[in-house]
DNA sequence: TCCTGTTCTCAGAAATCTCACAGGAAACGC
DNA sequence: GCGTTTCCTGTGAGATTTCTGAGAACAGGA
């Protein structure tokens, strides 16, 4: 896999940490800067795959930037960060020309999978594919369906999440605040428990499709996705 | 698929920026510019298959830039984007064979399609196909006529734009932002029920004739037009 | 001008999802 | 074996999302 350059530009060092982390671990290498000005500049410099764009800048907003830097001939596609409740100064065509939007607050792995949409849809370098298929499971990204052995199976959107978040770590532990942290929004304030809830409800969905368990639970640890049938 | 080259004269630079982006990602190579004279240039050495000129440019009109640009030998097809209360104007323009006009504010999914009408018509390049033709249904773009299994279907024009946005992206799942985006006008304001008492319009006029729900609910991500009934 | 079809908003009903909680089951350490 | 810890899962309240009918506003054609 090519080295995908992702371009990270929030004024928050909290937010810019928690992306330039987790998306560093998801494989992408990415530079963050904290405003307009240096967005500009770096988009110039680094040759940027893609943009995470934060609409509410100190010096200039989000749009400002894109036009920008999109008038210097750089072409990558944005994704934009904007907080729920600026959604109405929307101008228009968030989503066009591959570009696209999250609101805040988001969940890593969601970024990580828009992401990688977005990459798929432009065409740019090495795309990852949209079907992500692990032992007996198979996900279609674009189409947000799960088949298990050849069988369509309908989930909701937090557990598809978990269950794509788990496939993509296949055979490796997740905690559950790993868990938390990725898959559900980083602001969220709740329990593990739900974690376990939500193990408990892809298990009644999946296991009756599979040969054998699916998700192992590591006690006292976490979770793993298991990608063969080692049943003994 | 061949290289088609756009060249797009408008002198908002907004409006610049939303049909180079939008073009750009379905497939088409852009220029953009400003103003009548340095559209006549550009006309002359980028030599373009289509160009998008606006009637209304602050040194000279549409219709004096194409007379110029006809006078040197340039016949690329013209589609005039015009405000919705020139409508004066436009029998002026059409008299040339081959061009077509568009009202402000359009929307960015019947832009491509003029496009590629025009392109079809003129006989230039690699056209997209006047057939879409996707599971149970048929679309013949030339006609704008829907056929659901060989019957003929009455849809309003919002319908017929949003069921040939869903289709010519099947099994892939829209966010009701992105169908805002695409087949509504850019400066739309209203809210995204729209996206859905359209697809319920459209659900009561397909369904009865289909073997199976065509448009399907994401619950909490979007919609998606399904070409098989199960896909395995 | 009237009439008809279209666009868009709104609001209630229905469907679905999220999350917390709590009792019971299972695993573990000793 | 026994107590402790951890995990599983059913229940249900509340929130969110979606569907759809009713109607106002508007445009175009007869």
């Amino acid at each position: 896999m090519e080295n995908i350059k992702v371009l990270i530009v929030d004024d928050e060092p909290n937010i810019r940490d928690l992306l330039s982390t987790s998306l560093r671990f998801a494989g992408f290498s990415t530079h963050a800067v904290g405003n307009g000005a240096d967005a500009v500049l770096a988009a110039e410099k680094a040759d940027p795959d893609i943009i995470l764009l934060d609409v509410m800048l100190p010096d200039m907003n989000g749009f400002s930037v894109t036009k920008k830097i999109r008038s210097m001939g750089i072409t990558a596609p944005v994704l934009f960060l904007t907080a729920r409740d600026e959604t109405e100064d929307k101008v228009t065509g968030l989503t066009v020309g591959g570009d696209d939007y999250m609101t805040k607050p988001f969940s890593l792995d969601e970024i990580v999978a828009r992401i990688n949409a977005i990459l798929r849809r432009t065409k740019q370098a090495a795309q990852e594919d949209a079907i992500l298929e692990v032992g007996e499971i198979r996900i279609n990204q674009d189409a947000h369906e799960v088949f298990v052995n050849g069988e369509l199976v309908d989930l909701s959107p937090t557990e598809y999440k978990l269950l794509r978040f788990l496939m993509s770590n296949a055979n490796r532990v997740l905690s559950k605040d790993q868990i938390l942290d990725h898959v559900w929004e980083y602001d969220f304030g709740g329990e593990q428990g739900i974690v376990e809830s939500y193990v408990s409800y892809l298990r009644k969905k999946l296991d009756p499709l599979t040969s054998g368990p699916v998700i192992q639970t590591k006690r006292g640890i976490g979770y793993m996705y298991r990608s063969a049938k080692t049943i003994k």
